[in-house]
Formats: structure tokens, sequence, C-alpha cells
DNA sequence: GTGTTTGTTATCAA
DNA sequence: CTTGATAACAAACA
């Protein structure tokens, strides 16, 4: 599930090779969430140039040479965006290799699940692939990315304001389940359901505890358990548990310091009682009983 | 056929 | 207005 670490993953990868990269063409296969649909914005993209690329939660976002426009691109469950170079090799001079791309993503390039594919004058191609057909592309003015970036995205775990005041200011009014909280965007942008339950679980927080009940130490181990796994995932590249992979068709890492998401059953890695799972906030919830209160 | 997977939004209730 | 709970969406898999 791309949540930030891995939203950050393929927009750092796609950065190197699609900044000054001019759209040549663009195909949009079986893919209905496409604003302002797939016609026009095929041919409103053509010739235009990739200025840059931003992140804001799981929101990728990219700057065009069209004054005030932005393509916007969510992931969501199972979207995957993967650029290949004409010639397969990548811009360190590694060459990828058909195997590590078939490992990772089950096949060529495009594959049944390819939603959307964009050649660059360059000759490197980005697919746009999704299971699920939950993803979209939408492309909006100025105006309306402001909007929406301030209508539904609260700090980022890695902004200044994501402080010990401002978690204990919007968790002292909530008595909605904390896993609820932190989940919320509007509240704190990025987090899924993977790194919700790592976190809570490094703070030693139970998920199902209302938000308005913890202490002060609590707050503070939270906030700072969100920051260092999201930083520690960022390194390993992402968690890839299913679908996801990075901008190369690669996995990601973090799957392998994972503490308790998907581990029910198992040995909790601090007191090596049974890990359990329950359900919070409509999602499957994954903790220790012994070391989260 | 059944339940489960989750990011986001719609809908409804309070 | 806010908050919170729940269903719905989509497709695949065990």
């Amino acid at each position: 599930m791309p949540e930030l670490p891995e939203v950050e993953t393929v927009r750092r990868d796609l950065k190197k090779y699609l900044v000054g990269a001019r759209f040549q063409s663009i195909k949009i296969i079986d893919f209905k969430n496409v604003a302002p649909g797939a016609t026009f914005l095929a041919k409103i993209l053509q010739g235009k140039e990739i200025i840059d690329l931003r992140r804001r939660g799981k929101l990728l976002i990219l700057d065009l040479s069209i004054p005030d426009k932005h393509l916007l691109f969510h992931l969501k469950m199972t979207g995957q965006l993967i650029y290949q170079q004409s010639n397969k090799l990548l811009a360190g001079g590694h060459s990828l290799s058909e195997n590590s791309l078939s490992e990772a993503v089950g096949g060529k390039l495009p594959n049944k699940y390819t939603r959307a594919i964009f050649i660059f004058d360059s000759g490197g191609t980005l697919y746009f692939n999704d299971l699920r057909k939950f993803a979209y592309i939408k492309l909006v003015g100025s105006p309306e990315l402001k909007q929406i970036l301030s209508n539904n995205y609260g700090p980022e775990p890695m902004d200044r304001e994501f402080s010990l005041d401002y978690l204990a200011k919007i968790f002292k009014t909530r008595r909605a389940p904390i896993k609820a909280v932190i989940l919320n965007q509007k509240l704190i942008a990025g987090l899924g359901n993977i790194y919700a339950d790592e976190a809570l679980f490094a703070a030693k927080i139970r998920p199902e505890r209302a938000a308005e009940s913890l202490k002060k130490g609590e707050v503070l181990a939270l906030q700072q358990s969100i920051v260092s796994i999201i930083k520690r995932a960022i390194k390993a590249r992402g968690t890839t548990f299913r679908n996801y992979v990075d901008a190369q068709g690669k996995k990601g890492s973090f799957v392998n310091y994972l503490q308790v998401y998907q581990r029910q059953g198992q040995a909790c890695p601090v007191c090596s009682k049974s890990i359990i799972k329950t359900k919070v906030a409509g999602r499957g919830t994954h903790y220790c009983p012994h070391c989260q209160k």
C-alpha cells in the first residue's frame, strides 16, 4: 500500500528521470478516473514539459510547463508508477535486467494492469499500473490545487508543525480511537494502515484507545515514533507487502523491519508474546497486548 | 459463495 | 458547523 514513504520513494526516483522531460504521447487504457477525460488530457499534455515533482501526503504532484497547471497522481491501494528508458539503461548506468523487473511486477510492461502509458521525447516510458482501479490522474489549476492541499491535508510528519503541542491539541478533544485519528489525512498527512500500526507499537499504545485518553508522555512517544518510522521506511525505500514497487519496478525492504503489521500469531519482537489482530476504525489492526497499553 | 485486503469519500447520526 | 461510525468502491485471492 503506497503510504508516505512509498510515494516519496517513487517521487525521488521519478524526479531523476522526469524533470525536463517532455510528453510525446499519452495512451489511456481502461482508466475511468482521469480528469478532465482521457482525450483532452492526452491533447493538453502533448509537447509539455515536467518542471518538478512534489508530494503531499500520499499525493504525487507534477508541475508542468503550462502556466498554473499540475498533474496529480494518487496510487490509492494498488497503483504503480514504473519508468523505463527505451535502451533499458537507468540513469546511474546500471541496466535493469528483464529478470529483476519480472520478479518485481510479475512480467513485462505493459501488463494487464497497465491503465496509462506516458511516452517522453527522451524515449523513456512511464507506466501507470493499477490492479484495483482506485487510482486517479487529475489535471488541476493552481487555485484548485491550493484548495485541495489546504482542505484535505494536515501537517506532514517531517514538518516543523508536527509537534508535541499540535498532537496534544488534536488528541485532546477527540474520543475516536487513536488509530483513526492518526490515519485521518486532514490531521496528519501520509500515514496509512501499515505505519499507523507500527507507530502505535513503537509508542506502546493500543490502537483502540480514545485519542483524548493519551497522557503527555504517550503523545510525545507517538510523535517521535511516527517521525522515526517514516524516516526509516523512506531509507528502506518503502514496504512491499503485496503490490507496491518503486519507479524501477523494485520492492521496498521495510517489510523486513515490520514489528506487528500482518504478524498476528507470531512472537512480539520485544516480549515474545503473541501479536494479535483485531479491527479498529474498520481496518485490520495488529498489536501486542502485552507491550501496548 | 464468503471473507479479507485498504485509501478515500459518501452518507448518516448526533 | 464538527465529530464519528459505517458502508461503498474496486479486483483478486485463500
